[in-house]
RNA sequence: GCGGGAAUAGCUCAGUUGGUAGAGCGCAACCUUGCCAAGGUUGAGGUCGCGGGUUCGAGCCCCGUUUCCCGCUCCA
């Protein structure tokens, strides 16, 4: 735990905080529940009762997901310095030897509680006193067996079969693959291999909803880079990404970059920033941008035996490339969205819940209405969802009074709301309702399309 | 991992000394409705987290367990 790290300020439940009229305790509270009604995301297996810490994304937090991948690939991927990968999550145990995953996994480990080290247990039962190597105190843990990763066997029959790790990262895909995609691509350093994908931690505290669960999926890209030119691109890195949340529309204010001192460093890090967002539950890591030096290529040399070292055309030199990666989580990105534009405004029967998502990720882009069932309204606005669902995910709702059917689109994050009349029946013309202002404009139907793809991409800019 | 609290309809909750479960909201259908949660009618939905036990009888009492929440701890 860093310095940084504080809670939101406390308010009380009347007074207006940074999510309208909800007390900060209350918001993750409120959005669990939100999330589950409106089918953003359920608890795995909730039938038989939930299994810990892992959950399913419903109809509309599929399609935010998805978006959000989309928008991290396009803008990474569709670089020429960059390529992309997509891994196997079951890879040869040695990986998780050479990339240090497997020390301390096989052994029993101790912690020291006044130092805070941690070492292996097995050389107290040859008769070496009980005290920690480090600072000499006996006040130590129980010796106890670390399991992080998810453990099973290659091969049908478990007694002969390999033991196999689920990845509880998916940088090392991209080590591995390293020169295979150098040689495949004809890429030059510097150069960058993107993947998404999932992996797996037996996390001892997982919570906060999907912030911390024990199967997860990253967004990772590792740069490689001349030895000597990484905390330059350590920094540009560190800008670029960023920017990209500014893009997702997150409130500025709460985004912040902390630099890891050196007792906070990971054994393969010559320097780290997180990028980290203050959640209700306090300022917490989005994602990491690390330099990690030679250290995952040199050990991959180490333990398969294969040269990974790059030859430099025109200055005639060869190197092990150093590594500078940005790997951010797409479950705890997807929970910044949601904490971040989820709003309770009004009093009384003006009141509503709305996500203020940016455009972008909304699950739905817009929705369209029949302002009541008749004279040719529904007609009408079946046609124009129907144009309009070519291109976007539309919603067609009839049922019930037009705010009724506002409120349930502003739950939904939709930006959107577009809404048939008579004078649209008569004149091709529609009203078209904005999430945020509640601002209302009216449009010819025959230009709603491109309205809209104005709309929905200049707020992107 | 330790301590505390909680679990009843999709959500928020009520449920008396133990006697076979209710409300509001939401949802669905129909009617009504001319632009920000109006109204009416009808309806669906619960083996009370799960498993044992006590009892003639358990949502309620006891034990275990799972999940979630709050602290602490931990955090490759």
């Amino acid at each position: 735990m860093n310095d940084d790290t504080k809670a939101a300020p406390a308010r009380s439940a009347t007074e207006t905080s940074d999510w309208g009229n909800v007390a900060a305790g209350d918001v993750m509270e409120r959005l669990v529940s939100l999330c589950k009604r409106r089918g953003f995301v359920f608890q795995s297996s909730e039938i038989y009762g939930g299994v810990g810490s892992t959950w399913d994304y419903g109809p509309l937090g599929v399609e935010m997901k998805r978006a959000i991948r989309d928008f991290w690939w396009e803008s990474m991927v569709r670089r020429d310095d960059i390529e992309g990968l997509d891994a196997a999550i079951l890879m040869h145990p040695r990986v998780w030897e050479a990339s240090g995953h497997v020390a301390g996994f096989t052994d029993p480990l101790v912690d020291c509680r006044n130092c805070k080290h941690r070492f292996r247990a097995d050389a107290f039962e040859t008769g070496v006193e009980r005290k920690c190597p480090r600072c000499g105190s006996r006040d130590l843990s129980e010796a106890r067996q670390f399991n992080l990763m998810f453990k099973t066997f290659m091969g049908p029959v478990e007694e002969d079969a390999a033991v196999v790790y689920l990845r509880p990262e998916t940088a090392q895909g991209i080590y591995v693959n390293f020169l295979n995609v150098l040689n495949a691509s004809r890429q030059k350093i510097p150069f960058g291999i993107a993947q998404i994908g999932k992996a797996f931690r037996n996390e001892i505290t997982p919570g906060n909803f999907i912030f911390r669960t024990r199967e997860f999926e990253q967004m990772e890209m590792q740069y490689f880079v001349k030895p000597g030119e990484d905390r330059e691109w350590l920094e540009r890195w560190l800008a670029t990404r960023r920017r990209w949340y500014a893009e997702l529309g997150i409130r500025e204010d709460k985004l912040r970059v902390h630099e890891h001192g050196p007792d906070e460093l990971a054994h393969y890090a010559a320097a780290a920033f997180d990028i980290q967002y203050e959640f209700p539950f306090g300022w917490q890591e989005l994602e990491g941008v690390h330099d990690r030096t030679d250290f995952d290529l040199t050990r991959h040399e180490e333990y398969s035996g294969k040269k990974l070292s790059y030859f430099d055309e025109e200055t005639k030199e060869r190197y092990v490339p150093y590594i500078v990666e940005t790997s951010a989580g797409v479950d705890r990105t997807l929970l910044m969205c949601l904490v971040d534009g989820y709003r309770e405004e009004g009093e009384g029967k003006e009141a509503r819940t709305v996500l203020k998502l940016a455009p972008r990720i909304a699950p739905m882009k817009v929705a369209v209405f029949p302002l009541v069932r008749r004279d040719g309204m529904p007609e009408l606005a079946v046609e124009i969802h129907r144009g309009l669902a070519r291109r976007w995910n539309a919603f067609f709702d009839d049922g019930g009074s037009i705010g009724r059917r506002y409120r349930r689109q502003d739950e939904a994050g939709t930006p959107f709301c577009v809404t048939v009349d008579g004078e649209s029946v008569a004149e091709r013309t529609v009203t078209v309702r904005d999430r945020d202002s509640m601002e209302q404009v009216r449009v010819a139907v025959d230009r709603l399309e491109e309205w809209l793809t104005g709309r929905l991409e200049g707020r992107q800019g």
